[in-house]
DNA sequence: TTTACTGCAAAGGGTTTGCATGAGG
DNA sequence: CCTCATGCAAACCCTTTGCAGTAAA
């Protein structure tokens, strides 16, 4: 972890490590509040504000995907190509990768012929209801 | 526009027409600060306050698309499947039709049978250099 | 008449920033 | 050593809300 942040040009402290690896071994797409909670459990003294200065360094270093919603911003560590599932129901967000056939690529290559976009990066969200919620009958609250 | 607004269950007022028909006749992705000083022009008297509130009655409506950013709320009027280009040099967002051969369509598919989720609607945004910013200038962002 | 929208101002909440201290390269 | 990160608190900005008055249905 250590390695790849210096790879990635950021100065390397522990809190900056504990940061990246909670993010790293998160699949819930945490908020700032998440990753501050989650870190603090083996870091007590840290505070929010660093996790958020961490967090946009991590950023801008492409080590993690920000991503706003209404409630606020969002890390996804998931830096591969794939659609953001938003269960509109229960809130949660699941990844899924879906370019196995490379059907986002293409994509980006429909749009940089057709409007002469030089594609960079993206993102993918799609709405609707999780197995979870739309398969029950009797739908549990949460 | 307000037989529109009617068939979609929102109470119509003189604001609310006012606020629909700028979304309507806007392709730039307006923010709510963008749409209160573009109403202000013949409404004078609106407040932000006023443009908010309707700004969510007419997302809740599906009206409009609310798109969440770093730097806050953006809205667009095209509801038909599309993706969005956001040029990171410029910051302007275009919209980029994208389903003309089934593309959007075919994720919604591979993600449904995939994953059990019933897709209901989504965003593609797409980052990068637009024509006009990657043509002019070779400004290259890390 | 009944409901709910407007305008105004003030509060809310996620995020950023200034400053003194402390740690990394 | 010099630069930059941390911790703390206050500030910031976008957005929401409470209230009194007013307009839609």
């Amino acid at each position: 972890m250590i390695a790849t942040l210096r790879q990635r040009g950021i100065r390397v402290t522990a809190q900056r490590v504990a940061v990246a690896e909670v993010l790293a071994n998160s699949i819930d797409h945490p908020s700032a509040q998440d990753v501050y909670e989650r870190v603090k459990l083996h870091f007590p003294h840290i505070t929010l504000a660093t996790v958020y200065n961490t967090l946009n360094v991590l950023s801008e270093k492409g080590f993690v995907q920000p991503l706003h919603f209404r409630g606020g911003t969002r890390y996804d560590a998931n830096l591969l190509p794939h659609a953001n599932l938003i269960c509109v129901e229960c809130g949660r967000i699941a990844d899924a990768s879906v370019d196995e056939d490379g059907a986002v690529a293409n994509l980006r290559e429909i749009l940089t012929k057709a409007s002469g976009f030089q594609v960079m990066g993206q993102r993918l969200d799609f709405y609707g209801s999780c197995a979870r919620c739309s398969g029950s009958s009797a739908s549990q609250p949460n």
